[in-house]
DNA sequence: GACATATAGTTGTTTATACAACTATCCAAA
DNA sequence: TTTGGATAGTTGTATAAACAACTATATGTC
């Protein structure tokens, strides 16, 4: 049996993420309007050191799906806005650890509060188990394709 | 009841689009190792103009969920590459139309066709019903922020 | 017809992504 | 211990997105 379910016109909004496009810029919408001086690039690297910080760009880079280039010039920026600190390791003079400054833990709740927010809006009327059907397909698009 | 069914450790995909992004790396390289020169911003573009060409850049920003200087550098560069010609509307001259050129309607199967292949390997044991609701979802989330 | 307003498109600036090429450091095998 | 390959991170370049400010044209109202 063939997976070819997608008629040309429906091709489109896979490819182009028109909803996950949708839910980031009403997230940064949120951002701007409570006065957060963050993208959402940013918030997602963040949101990983919030888990844990004193980690390596190249674990940023596994955690967040970019590159290292990438992660570099966002680690530049957040350093920029005093968010976090590079650290050289003691051990491995190649790698930097990356840590929250007090700013930044001060960043988490609030901003945590409006990404829940978007995706309840995002969600709304939308049963559970659709919701964790869509979870499912969405994780196997990404294993499938990693 | 609360849709709040995100625990903090799942927000992350959702608000990233990791499986879009995942999806549209991949027609990325494919277009890349079969030869065609083209982003998939740019394709984005080719593909409304295949199903209607002559329509305005205004039009082309709707259909595309862009804004307008987003458009203005995307025909740039398509036009750039020969793919496609802007005309001046004789009705009302503060309108463009865009044409597509031969180089660009030959472009249309091959690539549709890797889109395809592309959505096949994304979707790969993904059972028909699922894929459905995943579509339902997606399409519900992107009318909620709209 | 004149003027205010709306619409279509462009340009400038900042941030981000992808890829290639590069430096510095580490580590393991000869 | 030397050397070659792997790993961590940076820099250069092209493309793209979002936002603000801008020009040009059209339109509706007085």
């Amino acid at each position: 049996m063939s997976n070819n379910h997608f008629k040309k016109g429906e091709l489109y909004s896979f490819i182009t993420g028109k909803a996950s496009t949708a839910i980031a810029r009403r997230l940064q919408k949120k951002f701007n309007d409570s006065g957060t001086n963050l993208t959402i690039e940013q918030w997602s690297v963040l949101y990983h050191l919030w888990k844990q910080d004193g980690v390596s760009q190249q674990e940023l880079c596994n955690a967040t799906f970019r590159d290292k280039p990438s992660i570099t010039r966002l680690v530049d920026n957040l350093e920029k806005l005093n968010l976090v600190k590079r650290v050289a390791s003691e051990n491995d003079r190649r790698i930097n650890k990356i840590y929250l400054t007090k700013q930044s833990q001060k960043l988490q709740e609030q901003t945590m509060d409006l990404a829940e927010e978007t995706l309840n809006e995002a969600l709304n009327s939308v049963p559970t188990e659709k919701i964790e059907v869509c979870k499912e397909v969405l994780q196997i698009v990404y294993d499938n394709l990693k």
